[in-house]
DNA sequence: CCTGCTACCTTGTAATGCAAGGTATATTTT
DNA sequence: AAAATATACCTTGCATTACAAGGTAGCAGG
């Protein structure tokens, strides 16, 4: 069957919901991203790869939503801490509340 | 203050969203573009364009979701209504699924 | 030393939403 | 009758994203 509609659909679903996501992820306290991304994979319908995190820290940092730190690891490479900046939190509770608007309405579509 | 991180982020989360609105929106019965648009438009968070939904709609089209037809109108040019097929409801209850999938994970994150 | 896991990053591609344009019909206003 | 407004369709070019596929490097166990 032709699954190639819905493949490509669910990726699209992903766009701007993997931000939040992260972000969400990153707000109890710190998170890096290797470890982000193990969390993420558990929830069913949001797995990402590497290659899609990175970028999207990056841009975290670069727009000022996140500051970040190396720290060391015994068990490999330094790990890149990321934690919420005054504005990334902000910016999350209003896009919590922006993702939770959207949802009521799709719901009494 | 900057809201272009914002701004660009919701438009981001329309994508592949809108897909499944609109499809929801045809399937009771039938649908024309112009009509779509002013009853999503009233769902908050969820505008949508002309420019937007017209691509959508011949994607549509041409993946087999719909079936369309001309039909003339006494309040101005012709509409083009368009009704799902059985591929098209298929998919749909597929999507609203994984739609719903992705909402509770959301949710426990 | 070599496999596997950890952990970071970059490049190129495909796909989408949208602004900004355009065309054309029917109704209402001037 | 001309102009304006609402209806209704469409296309092009741009900006943005997610992802696959690659790369680099540290640490542990056999």
């Amino acid at each position: 069957m032709d699954e190639r509609f819905y493949d490509n659909w669910t990726t699209q679903l992903r766009k701007g919901l993997l931000e939040m996501c992260i972000l969400n992820a990153i707000r109890p306290g710190r998170a890096y991203g290797y470890e982000i991304v193990r969390r993420l994979r558990q929830i069913e319908g949001l797995v990402i790869g590497e290659g899609t995190i990175y970028p999207i820290l990056s841009r975290f940092h670069r727009e000022g939503l996140v500051e970040s730190h190396l720290e060391e690891s015994s068990e490999g490479p330094a790990r890149k801490y990321y934690e919420l900046s005054d504005r990334g939190k902000k910016l999350l509770k209003k896009m919590n509340a922006t993702w939770e608007t959207i949802v009521r309405g799709v719901q009494n579509l």
